[in-house]
DNA sequence: GTGAAAGCGCTAACAT
DNA sequence: ATGTTAGCGCTTTCAC
């Protein structure tokens, strides 16, 4: 089997608590013993058992992610950014992906606290999601908005709306509407009330008929603006829930001959990979995918290990306006 | 502190060696006695755990995932199917990313060898990365070429550079250009090689100057169409290196008045989201990034288990055309 | 069918 | 400065 410090401490005539001393750089021991051990344990290519040790000192030095679908590029962003913080901090991460099913992100979490992860990440599921009130383990909360006292995340979504409408009315746009993502999603209702305010101050008002709901889709999107053609009420601009939404209702836009942005301005959310696109190029809102996985790990290490400031947070990330060729220069 | 098999013992009053028969499912128990601990592990929500499960079983039932960045869509795509394939074994997936850096590669090998996990899949950050010729655990090289005994998946490039010079010379098209990603890089060159033969069984050449290397970017792609157009000779159709170069490369064509699919055709690599967005409708060659991720793990689960069919094996996948509307109709 | 106990590879407290 | 040893929470013989 693999070599133990039971053999390294043989080889260098010690007893094994003097490589366990070593191998934990302890100072207290002989300069000479040191580097005889760190010798053997070089030649040998000695790799202790971070599973021996996670068993004595109660924790595996592993964080996990748990996200409902790795591969969709918000996630990836922040998968990234959580490995790369908690590497710094010495600990690995564990991937978890749920594919929006509540009895397998159950599952996942109960696997997880057999593993003994020091604390997760986790992006829930659905809204309706709160397996985690009875969660053993740290936890941080990733764009999921809940009372009880767990940290969480977000970006600040009211900002966002209230970004978007502010720079359609200042555009010169008139006739706005929204097409957002789930009517049932508070992110999407936060965007919503954000945006219609900053539209009031700036003189301008939302009607009902030019308040969509549906998926985040390229799809949805195309449908919309189908629906507003198809009823002849046709609005000159667009806040849209995502990326994907907007990128299908200027699609359906161009298919009807309405210039972009001349007769119809379109703003995005996200700021994903194709918005920057010289295809695209959509003026959109950038949600801090990077930051908000680094700062989510460091606050949960920091609950890990119980350091001031390790009390709940409720954080709100600020969105940022990247303007584009979608939009009119103001 | 968490509750373990002694309390559960202790609560049943039976000793803790029955309790561990229980949790695993051995038949040799009473079944009342069964139904009186299980009903006790019911109750305390215990979770047994996996640390010291691991100790005594000598594997830690996780298999690593080591990528240059999980953000790129196609890595993302490859975790996806890995992390969903590793559950269905009862592994959990353990995410690396190297960030296309040599010794951050070597740094996360190491913490794995030390985790203890059971096996690892990697797409090794350079070609020229044989970190693992002395690497301990079972591993399955992803999309890398390398001759030693190790498994490894791949697409088949060659195949790939065929389909789109064989699509492409059907299409009516006569000049075509080949603009790459690393020049080093054998996938490049086993594309490159496809591609030139396809073209050479329907009668057409490729000029040196019509074969460009590069990185995978859109500007990489922009680039070389501009110094295309730059040196007065300009193909009428294109084989990129992926996605974003062929982005890139239509998008100079754009701006010099080219017309797509007319003036020039185009071929991607990858169909990574943005290929099938309306506004691109790029043709391209799609890489099978879930299949491999399925197929690597169960590789790997299986040299792991030591299972009949664990003997080293080298795979390659074959890609697929999709044609969409950067092509004219053949 | 169940109990007792060794031992997985370490850390840490206590000796010396 | 180093040795000794208990014990982390389990699985797995070996008895009975």
């Amino acid at each position: 089997m693999a070599t133990t410090i039971k053999d390294i401490a043989e080889m260098a005539g010690v007893s094994y608590g003097t490589v366990s001393r070593v191998l934990n750089n302890r100072p207290d021991v002989n300069e000479n013993t040191r580097q005889r051990i760190l010798k053997i344990v070089e030649e040998l290519d000695y790799r202790p058992s971070a599973i021996a040790r996670s068993l004595v000192t109660q924790q595996s030095k592993t964080i996990a992610l748990v996200v409902p679908d790795i591969s969709q590029p918000i996630f990836g962003a922040v998968g990234l950014s959580v490995d790369q913080e908690a590497f710094k901090f010495n600990y690995n991460t564990m991937l978890c992906n749920t594919f929006y099913d509540l009895a397998m992100e159950r599952s996942k979490l109960q696997f997880l606290e057999e593993k003994r992860v020091d604390g997760v990440l986790i992006k829930p599921t659905r809204e309706d999601s709160n397996q985690f009130v009875d969660f053993s383990l740290p936890m941080v909360l990733l764009s999921h908005q809940y009372e009880g006292e767990v940290s969480s995340l977000d970006i600040d979504n009211a900002a966002g709306g209230g970004l978007a409408g502010r720079h359609l009315a200042r555009c010169g746009y008139k006739n706005v509407a929204f097409l957002g993502g789930y009517e049932e999603a508070t992110s999407t209702r936060l965007r919503l009330a954000g945006f219609r305010s900053a539209l009031a101050e700036e003189g301008l008002s939302l009607p009902a008929n030019f308040i969509r709901f549906g998926s985040y889709s390229v799809k949805s999107g195309y449908n919309h603006m189908s629906d507003l053609l198809a009823a002849g009420t046709v609005p000159d601009s667009l806040f849209c829930g995502n990326d994907l939404i907007a990128l299908g209702a200027m699609q359906k836009a161009k298919e009807a001959g309405l210039s972009v942005p001349g007769q119809l301005g379109v703003i995005g959310f996200d700021d994903g990979l194709m918005a920057a696109l010289p295809q695209v190029r959509l003026t959109t809102i950038a949600q801090p995918a990077e930051q908000m996985g680094k700062l989510a790990t460091e606050l949960l290490i920091k609950t890990i290990q119980n350091k001031p400031g390790s009390f709940v947070q409720k954080v709100l990330l600020p969105p940022e306006l990247r303007v584009r060729s979608t939009t009119k220069q103001p």
